[in-house]
RNA sequence: GGGCCGGUAGCUCAGUUAGGGAGAGCGUCCGGCUUUUAACCGGACGGUCGGGGGUUCGAAUCCCUCCCGGCCCGCCA
């Protein structure tokens, strides 16, 4: 991709729509980015990047790098092209400081502690990649938490490509950049200094790793182009206030044992790559985004990729924070949704500030089910279809794949998310699908994999309603609750168990709470009460007399008598 | 101080590309389901589209300005 080309099919391009061809209108954002890429005229494999700091820990802010670029890359595979979605792991950036929170192999937060803090200590400054993992697993400590973001990827069902920055340094693909960078001092300056005070005539973009104590250096004494070397001394490193010591060692390093920072690698990553599109957070866009484009046009002779701001998204209101524990990972997520609700919200405009709040899970779940509906046609809201129709294909991803060849996915049942929960108060599965059917989720010609993914909502809710202990939090209680009742009550719960005693279903079981408690003087909601009490040690709870008619007789016989 | 992005019903959001009806779900309230007890059905309430100004026959949408929130404008990524 040259310079001149792109600028020429883009100005054509403007032109021709400013005679009359109306840009095309899209329910979907990842068309009109898409739309964006093809302008351009790109080679195939279009690049798609995205980047990690393989720092601490894989959270869900991450994800937005993986899932925005998923849905452009699937719109353009769509529209028949081939795509690479890649990822750097900028992994030969140096420790710089002790991360308070870590994340193991299965994305546990857990604290310092559970680790040898010491080893990070005296690895301060060196490339994540010289670093062992402090969990013993992985060959370094970038190896370990690119692993996670990866594992997050792949849990999500998006396929990605993780390169490690490390790896491309010495495999020599940064040498061209680097090479170019070097050789025009002058210009690289200029161009940065616009954008950062520190940029003097002094200033050398590059860092080389000492040869002596593998620490990442900041003083370069000399550059020689020609032969592909610069001469460095390790001196102290300042890093917000604090000081990495270097060894004082003077060496010559070549272009693959050192790195750009990041304001130039970035764009040379954009050219070692062919990246034609990025998305990258708000953080980005007036800091080195403006600089990576100057650098890429005017040092590094490239167009910069099309770029993508997705704005940042609070959790419960706050923003996302591992020191302060304000975080949730993917694995958790997945334990508390299926990943296509998660991929759903993924899908929805990046320049929206969103807040996901787990206390109102069901609110998301809710509409993504209406979504899904959309998608069928189901829902009588113009705009939410037009949205659901394109989207969905790409939300769902390859989940039907599960399902049997001739599966219609039409069929596929939703059970909404707060009565999964409260299904959930029951462990038995053939329980929990008795009482969906009573209800009515189910019909006759239900298919079984369907009803068997309805009812994986189920378990997922149950841990909601346990993680958040909401009024969803209900035991069916295995002991007799500790519980005292009035004579007319006590009464009344004797002449219910005689009822239910006698055979009778659920229906018949509820009529006959009202029927009782009113033969006993005793104030419905009282009765209830009691009820609830007994067989969930709470004051309120579902539909009782339904739930009762599918337990098993004695038990509830007994659980009313008071005796077990 | 300068810049970027957001601000639509109690909550979560759609609608902003391409100016024309202010919407959905949930919650709340009322009603229905032989039955006040979380699931199902119906209805209602609910908004100065952050404020103000401008352009226009017409503005949530375009322009200006102000307010609020986040981010960037040191280093680092």
């Amino acid at each position: 991709m040259t310079d001149a080309d792109g600028d020429g099919a883009s100005a054509d391009g403007d032109e021709a729509s400013a005679d009359g061809e109306p840009a095309a209108f899209h329910a979907f954002w990842a068309d009109v980015v898409a739309d964006e890429i093809e302008a351009r005229n790109p080679d195939d494999p279009i690049v798609i990047k995205g980047g990690v700091s393989p720092s601490g820990v894989a959270h869900l802010g991450n994800v937005n790098e993986v899932m925005r670029g998923y849905f452009v890359a699937e719109v353009l595979r769509e529209r028949g092209h081939e795509v690479r979605q890649v990822f750097t792991s900028d992994d030969k950036d140096p420790l710089r400081k002790i991360p308070r929170k870590l994340a193991n192999a299965d994305g546990e937060i857990v604290g310092l502690g559970d680790v040898d803090a010491g080893a990070l200590g005296r690895n301060l400054g060196k490339p994540y990649t010289s670093i062992p993992d402090p969990f013993g697993e992985a060959t370094s400590y970038a190896a370990h938490f690119a692993g996670l973001l990866r594992a997050d990827a792949e849990r999500l069902g998006v396929p990605i490509e993780m390169l490690s920055n490390t790896d491309l340094y010495a495999e020599g693909a940064f040498d061209d950049v680097t090479r170019a960078v070097l050789a025009d001092l002058e210009g690289v300056r200029e161009v940065l200094s616009t954008y950062q005070d520190k940029v003097d005539d002094e200033y050398v973009p590059f860092n080389p790793v000492c040869a002596s104590c593998g620490k990442v250096t900041e003083r370069v004494t000399a550059v020689d182009v020609e032969a592909g070397t610069v001469d460095y001394v390790c001196a102290d490193m300042d890093v917000g206030g604090d000081t990495i010591e270097g060894c004082g060692h003077e060496g010559t390093a070549t272009f693959r044992e050192g790195k750009l920072p990041w304001r130039l690698e970035w764009p040379g990553q954009w050219r070692v790559l062919g990246v034609d599109f990025e998305p990258f957070g708000k953080d980005h866009a007036e800091g080195s985004w403006p600089s990576g484009v100057d650098v890429a046009r005017n040092v590094l002779g490239i167009e910069p990729p099309v770029p993508m701001v997705y704005e940042w998204f609070t959790l419960n209101g706050e923003a996302l924070s591992s020191s302060a524990g304000n975080i949730v990972t993917v694995p958790e997520l997945l334990d508390l949704l299926e990943p296509e609700v998660l991929r759903y919200f993924f899908a929805l405009h990046p320049k929206k500030a969103r807040d996901l709040e787990l206390a109102r899970l069901d609110q998301l779940v809710d509409r993504f089910d209406r979504f899904e509906r959309a998608s069928f046609g189901e829902v009588d809201d113009p705009e939410l279809v037009r949205f659901a129709e394109r989207a969905y294909p790409f939300v769902v991803g390859d989940v039907a794949d599960e399902r049997p060849p001739d599966a219609d996915p039409r069929d596929r049942v939703r059970l909404p998310y707060t009565f999964a929960a409260v299904l959930g108060m029951v462990d038995d599965p053939e329980l929990r699908e008795q009482l969906a059917r009573d209800e009515g989720h189910f019909a006759d010609d239900t298919p079984d994999w369907a009803v068997a993914e309805a009812l994986e909502r189920v378990e997922r809710a149950r841990n909601w309603a346990e993680r958040m202990d909401n009024e969803y939090n209900y035991r069916l209680q295995t002991e007799l609750p500790d519980a005292d009742f009035d004579a007319a009550v006590a009464a009344a719960l004797d002449d219910l168990a005689d009822f239910v005693a006698e055979g009778h279903d659920g229906d018949a079981i509820q009529s006959e709470m009202y029927e009782t408690a009113r033969e006993h003087g005793v104030e419905v909601a009282d009765f209830f009460a009691a009820g609830y009490r007994l067989f969930f040690d709470e004051t309120q709870g579902p539909r009782l007399g339904e739930f009762l008619g599918e337990l098993e007789r004695d038990y509830v016989v007994a659980r009313l008598r008071r005796e077990a």
